[in-house]
DNA sequence: AATGCGGGGCG
DNA sequence: CGCCCAGCATT
C-alpha cells in the first residue's frame, strides 16, 4: 500500500523543517532571484551555482538591469556553467518582462511557462516559491524520489511514465499555505538523501513507506535511459598569437555548441587549406608555408558525442582587424571577462601562461 | 568512463 | 508528437 497524499506531505514537511536547506541565497521572496537561481539550477548542482549566483546577482540585481545588459556580459558571467542557451533565454525573458510586464513577474505558472527558458517545472517552482501558488514541480530530484517511493518502473523520459509522474506530483500537493516547505523538501530530499548513487535510506522520512526500499530496489530506480552510441568528432583549432601576448578569437554562431561564446577559429581541413583559412581571417602568419605541429589534443565530452580538438599554434605577423563583435584579439587579462567554454578557457590559460 | 540534468527546436 | 540537442560535475 503506497503512502497517502496527506501523510506524504506531512512527513516531508516535518523532515524539511529539521533537515532541509534554509539559508540558500535565493531563498527569498523575490521572483527575480528565484528565477535566476532556478535557471542556473536546471543543469547544475547547488554547490556550483553558489559560485556563480552571487556574482550574477551583483552584476544584474534586477530584471530590468538584466534586460538592458549586453548579451556578451551575460554570457561572460555564465562562462563555465554550460548550456549557454539558458543565459540567452534568461536575457530574452528579462527583456520580455521589462517590455510587456513593466518589469513585474507574472504570478501564474501558465504565464511564466510562456517565457523562454521556463518550462512547466521551472514555472511551477517560481510560482510556488515566489508567489505561494499551489503548483507541482517535477525535476530530476523529484523524479528520483517519486519513482522510488512509489516504485514506478520505466524510463521517466517515456511519455506515459512522465505523464504518470506529473499526475502523481499533482495528487500529492498540500494546501497552498504549505507549498514552499513542501516544494523545497522534495528538492532537498532528492539531492541530500534520495541520491542517485548512495541513497541514505536510513535518514529518509519515507524509509518505512518507500516501496523501492521495501523491495530493495532503490538502485534500480529510476529506470535509466536506453543506451546510445556516442559518436566521436574531431576539429582543428587555429591558435593564432601575436608578439604582444594576444590570441585571436572568433564568436561562435548563436545556436549550437557553445553558442554565442568566443572560441578559437576552427579549421576543417576537408573544406579549406590552411592558407585559405588564414586568408579568410585576414591574417598573415610568420611561416604559413609550413603547417604547424598541433599542440597536445584537447578532449571534451558532451552527452551525445566526444570532441577531440587539435590546437595549431601559429605566430602572426600581420594582425587581422577586429571585426566588430565577431572576432577579436584578446590578451590574458581580457580572457577573464569574456564568455569562453570551459575547455577553451583551460587551454588558453595554460598555453598563454607558459608562453608569455 | 558513465551518468544525469530542464527546456527548446525541428521534422 | 517524438526525437534530438546541449556542457558541465560527480561518481
Amino acid at each position: 500500500m503506497p503512502i497517502s497524499s496527506k501523510q506524504f506531505a506531512k512527513q516531508l514537511i516535518t523532515w524539511q523543517k529539521i533537515h532541509g536547506r534554509h539559508h540558500l541565497p535565493w531563498q527569498v521572496s523575490d521572483a527575480y532571484a528565484v528565477w535566476v537561481s532556478e535557471i542556473m539550477l536546471q543543469q547544475t548542482q547547488v554547490s556550483t551555482v553558489l559560485n556563480y549566483y552571487p556574482r550574477f546577482m551583483a552584476r544584474f540585481p534586477t530584471v530590468t538591469a538584466l534586460a538592458s545588459a549586453d548579451i556578451d556580459d551575460v554570457l561572460s558571467l555564465w562562462s563555465g556553467l554550460g548550456y549557454y542557451s539558458r543565459a540567452r533565454n534568461l536575457h530574452r525573458a528579462a527583456q520580455y518582462i521589462a517590455t510587456h510586464y513593466g518589469g513585474q513577474f507574472p504570478q501564474h505558472a501558465a504565464l511564466l511557462a510562456e517565457l523562454p527558458g521556463i518550462g512547466r517545472s521551472t514555472a511551477a517552482a517560481i510560482a510556488a516559491f515566489a508567489f505561494g501558488q499551489r503548483e507541482a514541480i517535477l525535476d530530476g530530484n523529484v523524479r528520483r524520489v517519486f519513482t522510488r517511493v512509489f516504485a514506478i518502473e520505466g524510463w521517466p523520459g517515456n511519455k506515459a511514465i512522465e505523464q504518470q509522474l506529473w499526475q502523481l506530483a499533482e495528487s500529492l500537493l498540500p494546501d497552498a499555505a504549505e507549498i514552499q516547505p513542501y516544494t523545497q523538501g522534495l528538492m532537498d530530499l532528492g539531492s541530500l538523501v534520495c541520491r542517485r548513487g548512495q541513497p541514505d535510506c536510513g535518514s529518509c522520512p519515507f524509509t518505512q513507506d518507500c516501496l523501492a526500499n521495501q523491495q530493495g530496489r532503490q538502485r534500480q530506480l529510476p529506470t535509466p535511459r536506453p543506451k546510445r552510441e556516442i559518436p566521436q568528432r574531431e576539429v582543428r583549432w587555429l591558435l593564432l598569437y601575436d608578439t604582444e601576448g594576444r590570441v585571436f578569437l572568433e564568436k561562435r554562431p548563436p545556436t549550437g555548441i557553445w553558442g554565442g561564446l568566443w572560441s578559437l577559429p576552427e579549421w576543417t581541413a576537408e573544406h579549406t587549406s590552411l592558407a585559405q583559412r588564414l586568408q579568410e581571417l585576414a591574417v598573415i602568419a610568420e611561416d604559413a608555408a609550413e603547417a604547424p605541429a598541433p599542440l597536445h589534443a584537447v578532449t571534451h565530452q558532451f552527452t551525445h558525442f566526444h570532441l577531440t580538438a587539435y590546437p595549431y599554434p601559429l605566430a602572426v605577423r600581420t594582425r587581422a582587424e577586429c571585426r566588430e563583435s565577431a572576432s577579436c584579439w584578446v590578451n590574458a587579462a581580457e580572457l577573464a571577462h569574456i564568455g569562453l567554454a570551459a575547455p577553451v578557457r583551460r587551454l588558453l590559460e595554460t598555453w598563454m601562461s607558459s608562453l608569455f
